[in-house]
DNA sequence: CCCATAGTTTAGTTTTAACTATATTAATGT
DNA sequence: ACATTAATATAGTTAAAACTAAACTATGGG
């Protein structure tokens, strides 16, 4: 029912993920520019951050000589957002009561056979 | 930027809990109808994410005698759709990219100006 | 008041996440 | 080949999450 947003869920649940996912949403950043952009974590804290966000898919990275740049795939949230959406929020809901209303607008015996 | 997101993200990670919400989505149900709802899981375990829910503000409970009636708030959800739509979906990211196209018809001059 | 029912809370344990420090791999320049 | 830079991987530690079992609280019926 919800394939695959686990990952993502677990990915974007943590703020330090969610600041390294910013920092690539633009453009492509080396680890390296992430590591200094975020002062009070250590080069291998980030490695590990980025594998996370790596394996859920959210971002991607590209080998340029030494260095390796990440970017997001921003299409990769997509499936969250959907799922939040189809799961959650309530326009499913509200959508079902208007219909139930304008049913019931049409007369007793219309709105019945919807039912 | 993020102002409360963060419980939700927490409660909504765990698969237990989002079938809970799941439960009492459409209708009150009893925390004990939870349980029963849960076979693998302890009334305690059960109560704990009731808990974690109830914090984040995504469940609700009313007293109706001895027992407990949980509805989901439905509208909860959607400050978390709303900052998964702003911060992270390429829908802004697109409609920058329209705008720059449109402003560039309009000729280089207006394209320059728009920027 | 006493007992049963419905839930919550607490204490303690196990599992998982996040981190640091260090080792390792891979690419480049000399 | 060797040193340097950029990054990943691993081992071990600490902190947080999830769970169980048992104690506790509150409501309603006799």
């Amino acid at each position: 029912m919800s394939p695959t947003i686990q990952p993502h869920l677990d990915a974007l649940r943590n703020p330090r993920r969610r600041e390294i996912l910013r920092l690539c949403w633009r453009d492509p950043i080396s680890a390296g520019a992430i590591h200094r952009a975020l002062p009070d974590v250590t080069f291998g804290a980030v490695s590990q951050h980025l594998r996370v966000l790596r394996d859920a898919g959210l971002v991607a990275a590209d080998r340029n000589g030494r260095q390796r740049l990440y970017r997001a795939r921003r299409g990769a949230v997509g499936p969250l957002r959907h799922w939040l959406e189809r799961s959650w929020d309530d326009a499913l809901y509200r959508l079902k009561l208007h219909a139930e209303l304008e049913a019931s607008r049409r007369g007793p015996l219309a709105a019945a056979a919807s039912r």
